[in-house]
DNA sequence: CAGTATCCCTCAAGATACTG
DNA sequence: CAGTATCTTGAGGGATACTG
């Protein structure tokens, strides 16, 4: 039944995210958005995509409404490409897959870049689903309610 | 300079997972799982996906140690797709994207699955990162080191 | 520097027929 | 039912030349 792009539309929250942000490069760009990058060819530099490629996928997330323009710092002519509040929201999902990341995707011992908290130097406190008293919450102890 | 999938040799760990489950449909796929299917027919009937495309993407997380197969647990012929332990640690993954989803992706009042616990009923608390101590933290509180 | 405009090509994905 | 085999399509992406 899936033609071809209708995940937009589906009533899971899971496959709405992914219909926006579950591409090769959206979530890397806004993870370097994190990391300060917000001019155009910092972007292209980090990841290394092709130019008319970053120009299309930047347009995505503005129209998506996940990053902004901006004129310009300094009072160049160049605009910056900044995360709004609903781009900063992503945050959990970045940390997540950051996570996930450095537990299973590399060997004993291989370095990796970490995020850690500027005033303390720690890397962050993993990041579990909790109840609303703060108790973990494992898979097991969870299911979908359709539509609520 | 990435020429097309060396995303997984990449020292940023947000990279390496995006190059194992950031398409259009493995994470979909571990959300089913979560959500207890586990056979063939029932994730194609789910996704909608196209069966050879469905039999490599399954092969793929059964490769990457995400999903693992079973002898089935009726006497049947058929085979059962679970998560591993690798693949339940994608839980913070699956629910960070549907947090999001359910704040920006729907209209008010718009009906949308929900995650709740089980014992009580009650949907997840909002997750977030934290500091070791417990404190919330935001991402202007955090810098990405290199190679750490 | 920050893009746009083309051209081209690969690969993900769909459709469908077939098999144990 | 649980896939495999084959064919086709189209979108995503790369390279490069060009523009304000």
């Amino acid at each position: 039944m899936n033609k071809r792009n209708d995940l937009g539309t589906e009533p899971c929250p899971v496959a709405r995210s992914i219909s926006v942000v579950g591409d090769r490069w959206s979530l890397l760009l806004v993870r370097d958005a994190f990391d300060g990058v917000c001019r155009f060819s910092d972007f292209q530099r980090s990841l290394g995509v092709a130019r008319n490629i970053l120009a299309e996928r930047l347009r995505r997330l503005v129209d998506a409404g996940i990053l902004e323009t901006r004129p310009g710092s300094n009072g160049g002519a160049h605009q910056e490409y900044v995360l709004t509040a609903q781009g900063q929201s992503l945050f959990p999902v970045v940390v997540a897959l950051r996570q996930w990341g450095e537990r299973h995707l590399f060997e004993q011992g291989e370095p990796h870049s970490e995020l850690v908290e500027k005033s303390t130097g720690q890397p962050l406190h993993f990041m579990a689903p909790q109840a609303a008293d703060g108790r973990p919450i494992s898979p097991g102890d969870t299911e979908v309610r359709k539509l609520a």
